[in-house]
DNA sequence: TTTATTTGTAGTATTATTACTACAAATAAT
DNA sequence: ATTATTTGTAGTAATAATACTACAAATAAA
């Protein structure tokens, strides 16, 4: 059996490699520390399951996942993520993953979740089952990044990062108002104030 | 050789077991999952070395690091963070700790910290040396926000928890300029850019 | 104990951001 | 197939933020 492992921290490749050959003593485990690497792998080879972090270098995971999924639509990919559930993992899900787990999580549930995803199933934990439900009501139709237009979510990521909105005007040859245009129409989408919330917002979802 | 592991992720302990196994097969390594457990673990044991995490659930890292010198001075402490090295690694050394790697550095490296840790030398890494001796030379004495007046260390948490320039300004009764004033000194002290890095900062420091 | 620096505070002038308005093209809803 | 919304885009006017300058009081350094 061959696995792809993603994580740009050697030590939870590490992690993952000895929790993994626990229950699968024979498993061929491949280590990758960024998006890019695992998406060069991934296209050259078929693994059965690959286990990644989100917010990795080079290739966000969110992109990753949905440009893998386009190529290989039938490999399961199973979220490992440091951050909390909360919206986050509604979006890996839409993007094509079939399962999110946190790295808080035991291993035996991490294993469960392989386990799953190996047999094709989806794995939910409860509290993204719960989100998933409840959030809005329409969080399932319209997860974040559907829930803002491209152009509103680049600026979203834009000013996370610390541009003004004359920055974001030059990066993406528009005028300043309507990067300013953008920002409001997001800020009140996503019921968030200002800058500092964008930022929080942002970090706590992983988004940078 | 008794060794105290800290991190809040379950696959990152895990990992670090590993990697210390295969260097010290014997040890005795116990794991703890937040700064609250570890505090209390390290009160009952002697342990040759602290390997831990700085972000973690109900004790900051600095602040762990700070109490536990305070009753055990000569156990090393290892921080293993997964910000980089900047400013934050320059604080954890000056609450105590013996040294600071990432974790996304080599396992190997992780070795050699432990090693000379166990020896009682420290273990930077260059880049952080670097920034020891080259952030405006003010560095080593003092920590970040500990730089910044009370005026301008309440005005940072102020913008850090989204309050714009008039807001503070009618919360603290100054005019607005006067805000601004403390907002691009601050600034320029903690050699931020904008409201964005001032959240992040503030957020991945415990402030806010 | 002078001299230098930092701190607390603001005014003025410049620059950036926002609110509001607008409108065509693309999508979605009926 | 129409009608309603959303998206991408800006202009204008109003508002907010910043750069610079300034200065007395408090601290720190020589």
């Amino acid at each position: 059996m061959k696995i792809l492992i993603g994580d740009d921290h050697s030590v939870v490749r590490k992690g993952l490699i000895q929790i993994l050959k626990e229950a699968y003593p024979f498993a061929e485990i491949t280590e990758a520390s960024d998006g890019a690497e695992m998406f060069k792998l991934a296209l050259k080879n078929v693994y059965e399951i690959i286990v990644s972090d989100i917010t990795m270098p080079n290739r966000s995971g969110i992109d990753f996942i949905k440009e893998l999924k386009e190529v290989q639509p039938k490999t399961p990919i199973l979220i490992l993520s440091i951050h909390p559930a909360e919206q986050y993992a509604v979006r890996t899900i839409k993007a094509g993953a079939s399962g999110y787990i946190n790295k808080e999580s035991a291993p035996e549930e991490l294993i469960i979740a392989v386990r799953q995803l190996l047999m094709g199933k989806k794995f939910i934990t409860q509290d993204v089952a719960d989100i998933l439900f409840d959030f809005k009501g329409n969080y399932l139709n319209k997860p974040l990044h559907e829930v803002l237009s491209n152009r509103e979510f680049e600026v979203f990521k834009l000013i996370a990062s610390g541009n003004s909105s004359v920055q974001i005007a030059t990066i993406l040859s528009l005028s300043s108002n309507t990067v300013s245009t953008y920002k409001t129409r997001l800020l009140e989408k996503m019921n968030l104030k200002n800058v500092a919330e964008i930022t929080r917002y942002a970090m706590e979802n992983g988004i940078i």
